[in-house]
DNA sequence: CGCATTCGTGTAAGCGGTTGCGGCGTTGCG
DNA sequence: CGCAACGCCGCAACCGCTTACACGAATGCG
């Protein structure tokens, strides 16, 4: 049926060992020999049958990636940047989309892992924590985006400061009722931080971060709309708000023109991601580069395949505030 | 070190070939016996590897697919569908971005997928043609998403339908003067079927598609913002434009913006796609269900791995015209 | 009650590579 | 010239599972 090394092997009249070790660029193969296996192979069209290459090495040249979604925005691109690094190693990319962790039964790749691939790399929602230990049982060589763990390789933002950037560029406009839209009512490590740096900027500027200034977006448009309209049905609604993502901050948006206010000039809106689309409405968006946080975590977990153990552990990636129409400077006439 | 196969055998008492029996469920295997063997399997935390399993038995439990990218609405959308089936299937989901193939060099994943998959899901951009048999000469089951193929089967929308009832559209609101947004140059068979439909609509109403009326958007929001920009600076610039995608559509709102025109009451957009954030900026388009074509992809394609040839081939899935703001009734000033 | 089935299980031959080890022929060095 | 070292290559033992085939026991049928 298909062709084999020992076809290559009798075609070229050599062992099957040499046939393995000219193609795959052993040493130890006399230069004229590996150019004739070389050309027979060719000749033959012979690829090497993977199972039985990853049976007998152990190695899969394969690497998972675990990711809650694959549809959205930020996921999709951290996955593009991974499939990119990827190709040019000739690593096959396996994916994994196992939901929200607050939702979804989690992370069932676990035991598929084991010997179905070299390594793993885990885009977590932060409420992940909790399975993470076990993922990382198998001992596979991993490497996380979006959140830090002892002695795993991991690329992420600085939370606090984006979200304190974010305010902090609210602040210096004028603005003192800034609301904040943030994710679940839980805790979790990297909305935490946004929120932190949220606090931290108001407190900084003397302001005073109300409780009632908070609402809760889910990370989703139709959420992020949700807590702007609860946020505009307040006696005293705020005259800005920050959002910690960009997604909320879309359904913020749309919220606003329900409304009949004009994002920018009437209520100023920030948030965190540089979403593709943050440009085409015109939001003021701390960008994170999201491409290249896939990019370095692939690259780390290479890395660490190779058996390279110097890479550095805990990859903290640049985020920039770009400004754009829905902040524009309050007109001073009431200010304090 | 790994637990295997024969120690299962040996704790429970049997031959491996029945650990083998039991464990997947085939018959001639006594009741008492395979749950024996069950529980010990699980005491043990036996994983059959796959890989060896692969090299036995010729399945890779794994499907490809071929995307040119993957952190565009559409394809990670798509592909979100197709791994909703694959994961209820127990399939492993391999994905190779081939990235564009009007300026990549294609589908380099061909020789790869030999031994690899046991089927490909292709979801292609219409001048992937030349590539395809290539492609299908592996003798793969395979599945199209986008594109036809005799004898493979394929998920599509009826694009002249979706042209024509975004085009019927604009003139029911009284437009004349229709501009059309299209993707390339070189026509391929999904975007000439659309902008077939824009044409049979136009004609139908007695009304002249000019070529001064047609600008190229290339499937991108830059792309779709140039083409507006160049339909602005006409002497006649039309009053409504169809657009044959959503991401142009954003540009071209994007356009109409920097000049200070208002979509909708200035000049009415329609568009094809359905994208996520076509709600938040008020499009009118013709959405497709784009994650159900996944979904269907991946059915139909393990229905083939299956051995059940009987599915349909060629898959049509609907249409439906979304009206929002971007298009409003043009008031009947200057109606001819 | 004898014979043909059926059932449950074991035996063992692959599946197609990889790789440690050893052999042989050359070359290098003293 | 002798011996060690090295380069090139083949042998063959795996890697861990699947499955055709064989076999004994239990069952069904006439």
């Amino acid at each position: 049926m298909s062709i084999t090394i020992r076809d290559v092997a009798q075609a070229a009249g050599v062992s099957t060992a040499t046939v393995s070790r000219a193609l795959r660029g052993l040493p130890h193969v006399d230069p004229e020999t590996r150019e004739r296996v070389r050309r027979v192979a060719a000749e033959l069209d012979y690829v090497v049958s993977p199972s039985a290459s990853r049976l007998a090495s152990g190695r899969t040249g394969t690497v998972a990636v675990i990711t809650p979604f694959i549809d959205r925005w930020f996921f999709s691109t951290v996955l593009s940047g991974i499939s990119d690094v990827l190709q040019e190693s000739d690593v096959d990319l396996l994916v994994y989309e196992v939901g929200d962790p607050a939702t979804s039964p989690g992370l069932p790749a676990e035991r598929r892992l084991r010997g179905r691939v070299d390594g793993v790399i885990v885009v977590t929602l932060p409420t992940d924590a909790p399975r993470i230990a076990d993922m990382l049982e198998i001992g596979l060589p991993t490497s996380f985006i979006g959140v830090r763990w002892p002695g795993v390789p991991s690329v992420c933002i600085d939370d606090a400061a984006a979200g304190r950037m974010a305010t902090q560029h609210l602040i210096n406009l004028g603005h003192e009722r800034i609301g904040i839209i943030s994710g679940r009512p839980q805790a979790s490590t990297s909305q935490a931080s946004r929120a932190l740096g949220y606090v931290t900027a108001m407190k900084g500027a003397g302001l005073t971060p109300e409780s009632s200034l908070e609402a809760h977006g889910y990370f989703t448009v139709a959420g992020g709309e949700a807590a702007m309209t609860s946020l505009l049905s307040q006696p005293n609604p705020p005259t800005a708000v920050f959002a910690m993502s960009d997604d909320m901050a879309f359904g913020a948006i749309r919220a606003l023109q329900r409304h009949g206010i004009r994002p920018g000039s009437d209520i100023a809106i920030a948030s965190i991601d540089g979403h593709e689309l943050s440009e085409l409405l015109d939001l003021t968006t701390v960008g994170q580069p999201v491409e290249q946080m896939g990019r370095i975590a692939a690259e780390a977990l290479l890395a660490r395949m190779l058996g390279q153990d110097d890479s550095a552990d805990e990859i903290t990636v640049p985020t920039t505030l770009v400004v754009r129409g829905s902040t524009v400077p309050v007109e001073r006439t009431n200010a304090g």
